[in-house]
DNA sequence: TAAAAATATGCAATCGATTACACAATATTA
DNA sequence: TAATATTGTGTAATCGATTGCATATTTTTA
């Protein structure tokens, strides 16, 4: 490392104090125009940087702020991270980000680590329902580091969370298949310990019970977020005495995977069977067979999650001020649902 | 925030020195057996955490490692930052990502918080060729932090490297394309300042002329990494007098504007024109019209990458140990280019 | 012009952890 | 038993920036 230039070479070669350095690179108190001038143009041709441990170590902020979620390399998610930079970076925050991969051990261990790395707030997306119960996640509580969730969150009293209507964005979802004539409709689900999922589910739940259809509860089955799960799941819905004409995927993941499956039966999308999926992932509009899909808004979401954290902050000690914004979801339709052939098209606006 | 426990306050209570508390931590110096256990026993009742920052601070190590990348939500990027991940966490790094989005200034106002957070190190894949000749650039160099680039290099003297070998992966996707009896491939290029892209230029312009085809310069446009414009281009590509017959895109992204393009041309793949991508995205083998792609193993390059660091790292102040790691690509022949049928299908390996 | 007020700067402690050095207590050897 | 070696702790400085308090200097007011 080349040597690193401090407020006291500074000082040496004006002969002045570190701290009178500190004030006129701060402009805080009162220093006379000239001296903070001077030394404002000396660090400039010292070519001088503040370190940034040494301020947050003194004053007890890192600007560090945590990002965790389950995964990066989701649109919606790194979406929803650059919603929160463009928030963020502008107020001289840095955003630290780590991934959970949906395990336990990673989510807490993230946890610890960004904690005492000192980071003044956590921005996260739970992957884990058992997580509360962890000692380290009930430590990072008592801690009163502001701890903001955003679409995955947990009911915890006094913490905000950013979510949209999961709830509603299903049942738009279901509702509009049965619009579009659809009797048997299946849903293809996720662990329902986390809300978002379990929202979808009593979304889609009651779009079916208001539209007069049969609630079935074998045509709702739980699988993970990835491709080859859904096909998996789909399979044992195409092999049932009555298979759906539909399904309405949590995610546009195994959505795809259901649409794999049904395309090697050589059944006709969205004639024979319909598939709708959650997030709307860039692939699903791409697809030479477009997929509808509900869209989350994730860059607001992240551009209202990191508003909230710094009112939180900004807030200082004051009343907790718990916030719960829950956004409004969009359902894009698009050629894997469109049986009646109408003008509607979400993409086209 | 709540009060945080500090090694003082573990020496106060035990009646001891913090400098003992200190060493019984670190278990450094010689300390007696019973003090060790007991100031560990008391650290853990409570609640003791370290003070990163502080330490940092000391030490002048803060075991952050920066990573740049020009984004995240590419399954490329975020395979390597997971590589990356799972080679340093093991030995107490943390990974602060960032991201460029293509943008120069982003690109230097990220090293400059890295640098200032002061980051042990800085792993990052350039995104604007002209970044070098910024000053902000020229003092990272200067002051010796590690830097190692992945995928998109510079060429600067000291500096280690890991990347693939695109010239080959060129080379060898353009020949498959030969070999499947195409005669007029275009080459879908982007910015050639940079030296991947220059690379898959030269190797698929050599393969050209290896086998005795005609290279025409009209055949290559620079276009940029999106869908949108990978369309656009191959609209101009399909325009022409003389249409090609295949198309090698230095991206995925790129590639899948182009199978959109000719797809609602009517034309088919890959009967009429081939397409084939670089990178070997998930999307490029998922689609019903599987994506022949060149593979990069990022999770890979992100691990070596690491490596590479923790070596520069660990290697202290000694002699710049320059290292050039190139890794080789793999061809993953798929749908839109087999024209021939053979039994040839790398996924099935 | 003397007293009061305003302004600019220095001094020294602080944030929390680490570590060279000194010294005390104990164990070993002659 | 005296001399020496070993082991365990305390003291205090250090990393770099910030800030309450004290003080020196200048300006304003009576």
């Amino acid at each position: 490392m080349g040597k690193k230039i401090t407020i006291y070479d500074i000082a040496k070669k004006l002969d002045i104090t570190a701290a009178t350095v500190s004030r006129a690179l701060n402009n805080n108190t009162k220093i006379s125009q000239a001296t903070r001038e001077l030394v404002i143009k000396t660090a400039k041709e010292m070519n001088y940087e503040q370190n940034k441990l040494a301020q947050a170590l003194k004053s007890g902020k890192s600007f560090n702020v945590g990002v965790i979620v389950p995964r990066i390399d989701s649109n919606f998610f790194a979406s929803v991270i650059r919603g929160i930079e463009e928030e963020l970076y502008p107020q001289g925050y840095h955003v630290i980000i780590c991934q959970t991969h949906d395990q336990e051990d990673l989510e807490i261990g993230n946890i610890n680590s960004l904690l005492n790395a000192q980071v003044d707030g956590i921005l996260m997306s739970i992957s884990n329902a058992k997580v509360e119960n962890n000692p380290s996640f009930q430590n990072l509580l008592k801690k009163n580091v502001p701890l903001i969730f955003f679409d995955r969150k947990k009911d915890i009293k006094g913490l905000s969370s950013v979510t949209i209507d999961d709830y509603r964005g299903a049942y738009d979802a279901t509702k509009h298949l049965i619009d579009q004539g659809y009797k048997r409709i299946a849903h293809l689900s996720n662990d329902r310990l986390l809300l978002i999922f379990k929202n979808r589910y009593l979304g889609y739940k009651q779009a079916i019970i208001d539209n007069g259809l049969e609630f079935d509860e074998s045509l709702v089955i739980e699988t993970q977020s990835k491709v080859v799960e859904g096909k998996k799941t789909t399979k044992i819905f195409l092999d049932m005495e009555r298979p759906p004409d539909a399904i309405f995927s949590s995610s546009d993941f195994t959505a795809l995977g259901a649409i794999q499956e049904i395309k090697e039966r050589g059944l006709k999308i969205p004639e024979d069977i319909s598939v709708v999926g959650f997030s709307n992932e860039p692939f699903t509009k791409f697809m030479e067979l477009s997929i509808t899909s509900v869209d989350q808004s994730p860059l607001e979401m992240g551009r209202i999650t990191a508003q909230v954290f710094l009112e939180e902050v900004n807030n200082g000690q004051k009343i907790k001020s718990e916030k719960q914004v829950v956004l409004s979801p969009e359902l894009m339709i698009r050629k894997s649902s469109l049986r009646k052939h109408t003008s509607i098209h979400s993409d086209k606006k």
